[in-house]
Formats: structure tokens, C-alpha cells, sequence
DNA sequence: CACACTATAACGATGCGTGAGAGTGG
DNA sequence: TCCACTCTCACGCATCGTTATAGTGT
């Protein structure tokens, strides 16, 4: 099998944390709520090819915004069952309930960009009203 | 002067919560923080319209991103001087540089919502083919 | 010896939610 | 007496950042 984990593809969690961008306090975090679970060499973590693919989900699953326990359980999900076909539905319900909740959040975040929008000219007409430049950087 | 509180501009906690759609416990918190600083009657906190017109521009704020702490220091500024030029000024600052924030977090949110997207419809695919009905609400 | 990297432990920040237990007024 | 409302602690949650302190390896 190729199933055995070779040396070269351990990786210490500096390399991680270069490699995704994050700190180290992060991946100890993940480790502590069951996220990851390197192995040890000693006292050191060492992250193997595994742990690298549940990373890449971890950060996907938080960029949709879900919590760290919603990620847990999709992984578990994943890990228990293989492309079970009732655990892939389920991960679907879940997908399309986070993206009405996106796009319901993107909807409120473009009505407060043109409300903040209205508030900064009213101030800046105040403003020139008083012989005030504004010096803004060009965009 | 017309200065003077009378007393049917006094709203009580629970008053308050119903017209701002807040719990008594973010009061109290606002409090906490010196954000609001409603008169006693005994114990009991009664809310004047000043402090109705700070949470409005608390929750406004808030809309925008900012934090507390920034919030705090913003109706600070608009409690020492009135109006003045200068503190407009800093106000429509910070104000442009939260519109950038929100713009930039705008497009990551669309990216975000762009990329979920292709995933339910690829594990969409993946359950079609597997002759799973997928009932979802109609738009 | 020094320097980089790693480890654990624990407190801090943010914005409240959620009781517990007690008082107050009608 | 009971109900509704209010009060003050005070711990909990999520997601880490930030010291402090101490190895460990080269």
C-alpha cells in the first residue's frame, strides 16, 4: 500500500504555518478542539499528508463562515464514511443554508456601504462648506 | 433653556429594548464600557433621549464595523467639541477607511460565495448521479 | 555560547448570552 | 401571594493574540 507515511512528507509547524498562513497558536488551537492530530516526535507535532488536506478544508470551511465546531463534524463526517452518499446530502443542506446566510450578509453589507457612502459626502460637503481640503490619495 | 429632562422622556430598560431591538444585557454592556450613561432612579436605570440618540449612532456604528472602542472614542469627540472642524475631520478619516474595509471585505465575501457555489453544484452533480432527488425550496 | 525553533500554561480581547439569586411595585 | 420587571454578580463561548517560561537541537 501506499499508505505508509514517508519522512519527507512530515512537516514540522513552522513549515506549516509558512505553508498556510497561519501561526503556530492557530494549529495548536485546531489540535486542541480536535481538528487536527499530528503526530509526535517527542514533544513535537509533526503534520503529516493527511493533516495537510484537513487544513485546506478547515481554512475553505471558515472562509464560508462556519465555526470551527460545524467544520469538526463535516470532518468527521468525511472521515467515518466514505462518500457516503446520505453524508455528501447532508454536507449539501448544509452548504446551501451557509450560502442563503452569505448572501443574506452580503445584501446587509451593501446597503451599510452605501449608508457609510451617504454619511461621508454629507461631511464632506460640511466640510468643503468650511473651506476644508480634502487631501485624499487617489484611487 | 429647554435643557430640562421631563419625565416622560425617561424610557426604561425594558422600553428601550423594544424600540432598539436590543436585550438588557448589551445596555448594561454599553454601560459597562462607557458607551451610554443613563440617570438612576434608585437603582434603576431610565434612559434620556441624549442616550437614545448615542444608541442610535452606537448601532449605526456598529453596522459599519466599527468597534466599541472605536465607537466610544467617536462620541466622545462629539461630546467635548461641538462640531468642530477639526474633529469632523477625523471622524470622516476613519469613516473612509472602515467604507475601504467594508468594500474589501465585500469582495471577499463575493469570492467566498462564487467559490461555495461551484462546490454545492459539483456534489450536486455527484448526488444526481447517484439518482438522489434533491428537494430543495423554491426561490 | 548563541540562536532559532518548539513546547506548555495561562491571561487578554471582543460582544455579548445565560443563568443564579434577590429586590421592587402593583 | 404572585407576576413582571429590574438589579448585580459572574461564568461561558468563539477564535485566537500575546506574553512568560522553559526546553531542544545545531
Amino acid at each position: 500500500v501506499t499508505e505508509d507515511v514517508s519522512d519527507d512528507d512530515l512537516q514540522t509547524i513552522g513549515q506549516m504555518c509558512a505553508a498556510f498562513g497561519v501561526t503556530p497558536r492557530t494549529l495548536r488551537f485546531y489540535e486542541a478542539k480536535e481538528l487536527l492530530a499530528p503526530v509526535r516526535e517527542g514533544q513535537k507535532r509533526l503534520y503529516t499528508r493527511r493533516c495537510r488536506a484537513r487544513l485546506k478544508l478547515i481554512l475553505q470551511g471558515k472562509r464560508f463562515g462556519f465555526s470551527l465546531e460545524d467544520i469538526r463534524q463535516l470532518l468527521d463526517l468525511y472521515d467515518i464514511g466514505d462518500q457516503q452518499t446520505t453524508q455528501l446530502a447532508r454536507t449539501h443542506t448544509l452548504a446551501v443554508g451557509r450560502l442563503r446566510a452569505m448572501e443574506a450578509q452580503r445584501a446587509e453589507l451593501d446597503t451599510a456601504i452605501a449608508d457609510l457612502r451617504e454619511q461621508i459626502q454629507s461631511s464632506e460637503a460640511t466640510l468643503a462648506a468650511r473651506g476644508v481640503r480634502l487631501d485624499e490619495a487617489a484611487e
